[in-house]
DNA sequence: GGCGGGCTACTCGGATAGTGTGTGTCCGAGTTATGGCGG
DNA sequence: CCGCCATAACTCGGACACACACTATCCGAGTAGCCCGCC
């Protein structure tokens, strides 16, 4: 149980785009270059962004990426659901009665936890905290 | 990215030890068919149980599984970390610098309050939460 | 009656195997800007 | 000078392959309580 490769790519990349607040289209061999991330598996990620609205492609020559929101309107946890899904992380047992089964209730409300941090994380956010930072730049 | 089978049968078997209060000594074959789980399959989820020191096994005839701790001393991160092993769950980037890499912190912090609320989670506590409760007798 | 050995029930641990998901690669199809060529 | 067309650069999406963890099963070995029989 752990999150996947894709999830951490697709986070770096996020994170790289925002930081083009111009809005300047970035081709998807100049964000996999950045990272070091395999392109052809990089441009999977990308497109479950893309179909969740978070980022938008354009085809063609000088085609590339660019946020679809502003950076303050993109959070942790939108960018991990559309890589990940948005099923909960634990899924229970088979014979649920009608109030559900009582360990995934638990384990509901511990992922909403975990969930309510990464909502209020945004893009926007992280970059503020850290302007200035060498890690910005160089990550 | 979810928690596995093993998390959710070890939960509901601990669960299930916890309520034997009595401590008596309960078998593999009756936890497993309790709860409808391959007992095989259980058997190696109780051997990581007891490798942690939540439960206790005895061999032989008459032997069995009860808990080790009292039940308000064990919980669901406890259970869950016997299992699915303590690593972080998100395995951040390699070219890490002297701050270790920023999307990492971020998914630690996000981990740590899913962790905290399932160490305040302990078997005692559901259990009373829910005494009486239709659920706990059945599930 | 007491002692010992076999029996039974149970755990322990390794070996093995199927299965699904994550990870990565490759390639063809479609799309758009650009530049050159002809009118 | 203007418009059309070929080309290059790029995305899009499917097909495919591999690795690895999860899930599950089976079996032999070891262990501890119990009972039966022998002394």
């Amino acid at each position: 149980m752990n999150f996947s490769k894709g999830t951490n790519y697709a986070l770096h990349t996020m994170l790289y785009l925002a930081m083009q607040h111009d809005g300047t289209k970035i081709s998807l061999q100049e964000l996999a270059d950045k990272r070091n991330i395999p392109a052809s598996y990089l441009s999977k990620m990308l497109t479950k962004l893309s179909k969740q609205g978070l980022i938008e492609a354009h085809s063609g020559a000088q085609g590339g990426f660019q946020l679809a929101k502003a950076p303050s309107e993109i959070s942790f946890l939108n960018i991990i659901h559309a890589i990940e899904g948005d099923l909960p992380l634990f899924k229970g047992c088979d014979n649920r009665n009608e109030e559900g089964c009582l360990v995934e209730n638990i384990m509901k409300e511990a992922e909403n936890a975990m969930d309510q941090y990464l909502a209020n994380t945004t893009l926007e956010s992280v970059i503020q905290k850290n302007e200035g930072n060498y890690l910005i730049k160089h990550m």
